[in-house]
DNA sequence: ACCAAGACACGAAAATTTTCGTAATTTTCG
DNA sequence: CGAAAATTACGAAAATTTTCGTGTCTTGGT
């Protein structure tokens, strides 16, 4: 049986849960739900909804032995920001990573721990894949 | 009249489309159509219709004057891709530039010309805004 | 001038994403 | 135990994004 070809990006709302849950590790509806409310108006069983739907696209896996339920992310944060970095450098950067990270760097308040690890990498001969 | 409160982002099709105006400086519906072609499966009226709805949200501008017309963007490729890398950031980043920049450029392939740019951007104390 | 080819306008359907009401289930605790 | 509160399931509507067919208009070539 075909694979899903190259894994959707999750959808915006999406991201914003998915978020919530690295956050914290992992969490319920109700944690989610109000992390999501204090950014915008929306309803409880929207979100719940949401967990439910991204746990049948294999987004989330969730603990059902406890309640409320706990759920988790399948796939680390960082495969998931990869991911979206390599949509948005595709759409909208000519597939140029390093213009996106300057326009990432140019948008201020970029910490001293951060510079540090840019730096670092930047000195680095490096060749990742 | 209300304006726009915050100036929504850009559908993943419209910036596909935007990306091929930029680098062409301007286009027409055909150019556009060809280049976005060779990506995908898509038809010469969805593109048509897609920049005809951009122009009405005021994403586009043309020359109706000349035939075929003329399209250009109303706002600069860097204005976009800041509000673009913005949102990411927001939404996925859990706020911080920094972290995004990282990502994008341990994602490999960072010409010399633009490491040398970021580089140097990390020199200088700046305090952008 | 005429006709074929290309360009454009328009409307609407299809697909996807986001929303939530309602009802059923489970837990809490008085 | 029983009732209220919280949690979960389910279905479907609303909103948005993407798709394109069809018909009209313009242009270039003969």
């Amino acid at each position: 049986m075909p694979r899903k070809s190259a894994q959707a990006k999750p959808t915006d709302t999406e991201c914003t849960i998915l978020s919530a849950i690295w956050a914290r590790g992992s969490a319920t509806v109700r944690e989610v739900f109000e992390d999501l409310s204090s950014q915008r108006e929306i309803g409880y069983t929207t979100v719940l909804k949401f967990m439910q739907i991204m746990t049948e696209k294999e987004l989330l896996t969730r603990d059902t032995s406890v309640r409320p339920q706990v759920y988790s992310t399948t796939q680390s944060e960082q495969q998931t920001q990869k991911r979206l970095v390599r949509d948005l450098v595709d759409r909208a950067f000519a597939g140029s990573p390093g213009n996106l990270a300057l326009q990432a760097l140019s948008l201020a308040k970029v910490s001293p721990a951060e510079l540090k690890q840019i730096r670092s990498l930047l000195n680095q001969p490096e060749d990742h894949k």
